[in-house]
DNA sequence: CATATAAATTAGTGTATACTAATTGTGAAA
DNA sequence: TTTCACAATTAGTATACACTAATTTATATG
């Protein structure tokens, strides 16, 4: 009906998957980001964790990873366990950097503790045109909201340490939850709620090994850690005042 | 190696599908998108027409139609095609308003020519919450950067005329370019050139159904555009001054 | 009504992604 | 070295989504 009478819309696909480039699926680009960080970090890399941490089971991982082989994004000579290729690398950093871009959009209008998991979503569904729009619109953010380094950035990160290395007295700056942390919205609230997130200042109050918990005086606020999250908490350490 | 030593991390799946409640997928989402604009043009609904829009054969659709059937999105009893039922319609309103609120959020940063091809990727990543905040955050928005009414506000549209049903002389504001025709980028983007935008005053020049062309003066530039695509450019006709 | 055209469906395939159950490897401890 | 625990893989299955080729159903038109 209505227009239809006059002339007959050009029948191109309006509403259509993309199908140029064999464009990199969600699934294979959440495998992609997991291998990085493990690599990244000098993890293990097994497929039970892979795994674990892809909430899938372990002959899912071994099809999957047969795949990317396949696909030469992953190698399996290594004795150490499957590992990125270049190309896999590459793809890889790219994902990463969309996810953490994506994050600082979203921390626009989201709570920190929020982003990381919608941009999670939305990571796979940046484009390079939007990618490049983002860093732009972004002023060049080399880390994400929580304080991981973008792809490249890496150095940055290099002298932080982790909360359970710190010892009662250290003056320090919260720099970074890490990437494996950020799935824990619990957590990532909790840490919100007690400002234990990038640039707050803070003062190491006590580390009890044996109770393995970190106690932190942030904005005044006495705050206690499990070593499994403080562990996950980077800081970086101030030169001691000349005093 | 690392910190292992101390705690080993509790192992939840980090990176994870969502497989809580049978989220609708992207495929049926289009699908809902498809049919929720030709039901509410009035527009005949036919398997072929949705292979054609959808980009794909039409044994797919008859296939892919099942399934919604099963999964109760859509009816077949009408005789007039396919159309969405009730709950169908609501998924359908939902993802179009997330289409929406997508491109007002990538318009911040990508021309209006470009946000519709990005946001068409990105709608299927919108939680409940980003579009709550997204809501909140462009301040109600009641139609897309390109004029199309958000679901629950077509009678916004009511009084706007496609630009083939004007006269020479008719003073106008454009309001709308239709949501099939946002997909050919060519076109957005050679409307944009011309300020053939919502918003835009402009006044019709000639109209000449035997060339099929219209032609408007935009910004003291002149315009000519083939009735294809005036067909789906909506007017506000302006009250003719009393003069 | 008969038939040409268009639309829809069947039938048969193929890939990606998942699962469970069962089997095979592998390294470490006994 | 034997065995146990854990890791990895094989085997078999399932679903979603796509395709081509062939067939069936409608529609329309003379
Ligand atoms: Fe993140
Ligand atoms: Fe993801
Ligand atoms: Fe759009
Ligand atoms: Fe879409």
């Amino acid at each position: 009906m209505l227009f239809s009478a006059f002339v007959k819309m050009e029948e191109r696909p309006v509403f259509h998957k993309g199908a140029m480039t064999d464009k990199i699926s969600p699934t294979i680009e959440d495998y992609l980001m997991i291998l990085f960080i493990l690599q990244r970090d000098g993890e293990a890399v097994q497929g039970v964790r892979l795994a674990e941490l892809l909430g899938v089971s372990p002959p899912t991982v071994t099809n999957t990873l047969k795949r990317m082989v396949r696909d030469g994004l992953v190698s399996m000579d290594s004795p150490h366990g499957p590992h990125l290729t270049d190309p896999g690398m590459a793809a890889a950093r790219t994902v990463m950097r969309r996810h953490m871009l994506t994050e600082w959009l979203l921390s626009r209008m989201l709570s920190w503790s929020k982003v990381h998991l919608q941009a999670h979503e939305i990571e796979h569904a940046i484009s390079d045109e939007l990618e490049a729009a983002l860093i732009a619109d972004l002023n060049h953010p080399t880390t994400c909201p929580h304080g991981n380094p973008l792809p490249g950035f890496e150095d940055l990160a290099a002298d932080w340490v982790s909360l359970v290395n710190l010892r009662p007295g250290d003056e320090v700056v919260i720099r970074r939850i890490h990437e494996l942390a950020e799935e824990d919205s619990q957590l990532l609230h909790f840490l919100e709620e007690k400002s234990v997130v990038p640039g707050s200042p803070a003062r190491v109050v006590e580390v009890l090994p044996f109770n393995q918990t970190v106690t932190l005086e942030v904005h005044g606020q006495a705050v206690t850690l499990g070593f499994a999250a403080a562990q996950q908490v980077f800081a970086e350490r101030l030169a001691p005042q000349t005093a």
